[in-house]
Order: structure tokens, then C-alpha cells, then sequence
DNA sequence: TTGTGTTTATGACGGA
DNA sequence: TCCGTCATAAACACAA
């Protein structure tokens, strides 16, 4: 319902830390705060949240969590500035890296 | 076994 | 129409 795309969410959740780092569990979490979509409907969009982490070259893993599971996800160094900038394209992103 | 992550496939949609 | 973006589904491997 929320007509943002999931890599801006995501990447809103993750740049909300300090250290700009989450691990899966977090971002579920920040979704479900996010908005009521998240609360209260059944979980095929985590299914689309962990594909997102994946397929995006944004998002890059960092330390292996200790408590939990999986690993921290960070966004890529050269998407950084363009994040808090507000530009949330993927089109950006990918020429950032590149 | 469960949660996490990777990968492929499919369809809708809008712009050039 | 082709191309890029986005969402959803689903199969699979792996680690705790």
C-alpha cells in the first residue's frame, strides 16, 4: 500500500541508525512501524524485502550479526551522499557505483 | 528446523 | 514496441 518502493524503505531504514547498518530482523521491524500495511498484512513483502537486498547492488553486507542471525546490511559508500540527498533512484545508484 | 540470502521467472506499468 | 523499473512468487542453498 505505501507507494514508496522498497529500496527507498530500506534504505530510509538503514540510513536511520547511527552507523548506518541493520540487520533483517531491524528492517522488518522498521517497516511494520513504518506503516499498518506491514503490521497487519501476511508476509510475502519480507519475501520482497530480503529479494531487494539481494538483487539491488546498493545494499552490501558488512560483520556477521553475533546475537542473531544473517549480517549487517549497509548501503554502498557511493550511494551514501546521494541517499541523503534524497535521491532514492535506482538508475543514480547503479551510476554511483559504476 | 527456521531464518537468511541468492536466484530465476513472471507480470504490470510507464517512458522513449 | 522495446526497455527499465517494480512487485510477487517460488525454488534452492546455507548457517545457527
Amino acid at each position: 500500500k505505501p507507494d514508496e518502493p522498497y529500496m527507498t524503505l530500506i534504505v530510509k531504514a538503514i540510513m536511520s541508525t547511527a552507523d548506518h547498518r541493520m540487520v533483517l530482523a531491524d528492517i522488518y521491524l522498521w517497516l511494520m512501524d513504518y506503516s499498518p500495511y506491514y503490521r497487519l498484512t501476511k508476509s510475502s513483502w519480507k519475501n520482497s524485502v530480503r529479494h531487494n537486498l539481494s538483487v539491488n547492488e546498493c545494499f552490501v553486507k558488512s560483520e556477521r550479526a553475533r546475537n542473531g542471525r544473517g549480517f549487517f546490511w549497509t548501503v554502498h559508500p557511493a550511494c551514501v551522499q546521494l541517499f541523503q540527498d534524497g535521491d532514492y533512484s535506482r538508475r543514480s545508484a547503479r551510476a554511483a557505483i559504476q
